[in-house]
DNA sequence: TTTATTGTTGTTAACGTTAACATATTAAGT
DNA sequence: ACTTAATATGTTAACGTTAACAACAATAAA
């Protein structure tokens, strides 16, 4: 059952099997009649082209790559959520790798990608996209890449990234239209460029409104429930604690969460919790998290869309000047019970 | 850079191309100092095999396939950190694809996976495990695959799964040894067998301890956390409500633990809540939820070996006697605080 | 020494598809 | 009718690897 080949449809509808392959490629030139006939006949065979063989000597793989450090985030798991969406039907498939935060690993795993899967296009997820050596082996392999919300936003490949300042100076600005004086901030690692945007625009939103920010009031964690946790507490036993605390990441927001209520705090009414990002995790906790919809699933479907249509763009534009593109994707302010 | 095929080698080193290609599969008949000289100069020319070409003629792929209905939870996830990890050095790649419940869809996926990828093993994730219409055209197809955790473990092909009831059990005998006697139990969909497990196992020990149980002790639910917050909601209204809730999932208890708190009840001092998983969010909440480690990267790490082991098994053997097994592989309780 | 045996290397063909070119058919323009 | 162009189909070779077999060298047995 279902070893079809080209061959056997040509027989079978006695034309050669260039014919077959030029319908299944969808290539024009070819008649109407025949067209239809053949796909009739390949679809009542049940035909499935080989990709290996396909791939082999047309050099497309439909194989498209994911490299992120962990799997096991719910930022990583929503990415590969839209890839798969964006893929559906379109015949290409998505295979994901692990680094581990290892260079030489990633380099390795980028070589046997490239070379051995012959993958089209790879996309870089943070904190990947910021390994200098892994994009530069990427780039002389002269493979297409994708960074996804990369520290670095020089042109060398197409970024897709959200706008994280804003995101947090509205986040901040909602906390004020509650009636928040005393907000404070619980950063992200500060190595991701990401963390210093969502800090500047919480700064400069306070600024604008004319309240005061105490030092104290700026705490730094690492994207960690764990810092969230405990960075949340000792704000709690401020002399002067604050009635809102934004964290820079939901995982934190949750950490936080947790630590008013160790510490006997309503939330919302004796203090606000907000996150960033919108993970699972913040429709999953009690009080549900006020967040940022960070479109990470749009992110993926753009990324996919512009490796699998590169080949068509490059043979129009052949070279031009389309210099690798900078996207910024449209957030969302998501009210819940927490603020 | 980098397209360097046997042939270069072959050409550096002084021999053909099938020496170096036996070099490259370990294949023992080829003389030490040959080997040597040949593995150091592929490693020096970074060659890497083309897997399309290997693919085509030898038909194997090292490429196997997960199959479940939605990547997007932390089941399917940590699944496939398990694959990931197994697939590390042994030269597979692990492609996803999310089914949506759409019976026809998934025999769609699967012969495209198999006769177009030529995957060599595919992973059924439950509920897709229980797909009958998937599983014959995977029969048909004389394609490998692996069930976790099905419902029906007749022996059409290997099953990897835990012992649903003895955990359930050993919940509950924990719950009763930190002296409840009021304890509810919420099921989860009980289209799945392991509910049914988990709430035979739930009785079982309360009867084994002379516990008595009222009739609407058990609630069913859906796996959701919608459902695990609504009905611990009924549940903490009884007139004699429980004082420990013991939740089929994880995403139920976390919603029963916001009922909890919702109507003012301390967790645990005035009513104890587990799980069942330790999936993530069972660390991300507070309190921490006592759960039941199911072994879902163990698992996942099984299957992959068992895929890539089985084509040497299978010569070995040659159809022998060796029907589909099904393993059961261990959990544990883990104690937090929750209970 | 000769023959059998083992171990090592080479040769040829094939895997299923498509690129590039070649040919046949049809339509259009003179 | 006769060339020119366009369209539709066929032919050949190649993609990089490995299976199957052939050939050779080295060693052991007779």
């Amino acid at each position: 059952m279902s070893k079809v080949k080209l061959k056997d449809i040509a027989k079978t509808a006695g034309v050669s099997a260039m014919t077959v392959s030029r319908v299944m490629n969808k290539d024009p030139k070819v008649g109407d009649r025949t067209r239809e006939r053949i796909e009739k006949i390949a679809k009542e065979m049940g035909y499935q082209p080989n990709l290996a063989a396909r791939n082999l000597v047309s050099s497309r793989s439909f194989v498209l790559a994911v490299m992120c450090d962990h799997v096991n985030s719910s930022y990583a798991n929503q990415f590969l959520l839209g890839c798969l969406n964006e893929c559906r039907g379109n015949g290409y498939h998505i295979v994901i790798d692990e680094t581990l935060r290892d260079t030489n690993k990633s380099i390795e795993i980028a070589e046997e990608l490239v070379n051995g899967m012959q993958a089209e296009g790879i996309i870089l997820l943070p904190p990947v996209c910021d390994d200098k050596a892994l994009t530069m082996a990427l780039l002389e392999m002269e493979v297409p890449f994708i960074r996804i919300a990369p520290n670095d936003q020089s042109n060398i490949s197409p970024v897709i990234c959200m706008d994280d300042y804003r995101a947090a100076y509205q986040m901040t600005c909602h906390l004020i239209e509650q009636g928040h004086t005393r907000i404070a901030h619980i950063c992200g690692r500060m190595s991701q460029r990401v963390s210093e945007f969502r800090l500047q625009g919480f700064k400069d939103a306070l600024f604008d409104n004319k309240i005061s920010l105490p030092e104290d009031y700026i705490q730094y964690g690492d994207f960690s429930y764990k810092t969230g946790n405990e960075l949340a507490q000792s704000l709690l036993k401020l002399p002067q604690a604050p009635t809102a605390i934004f964290a820079a990441n939901d995982d934190m927001a949750a950490g936080a969460l947790a630590a008013a209520q160790m510490h006997g705090s309503k939330v919302p009414e004796q203090v606000a919790i907000a996150g960033f990002d919108n993970v699972e995790l913040a429709r999953l906790v009690w009080p549900n998290l006020t967040t940022i919809e960070q479109p990470v699933m749009k992110m993926a479907e753009l990324a996919v869309q512009l490796l699998t249509t590169r080949k068509r763009q490059e043979k129009q534009q052949n070279e031009q000047s389309s210099r690798p593109k900078l996207h910024i994707l449209k957030h969302d302010l998501i009210v819940r019970a927490s603020t």
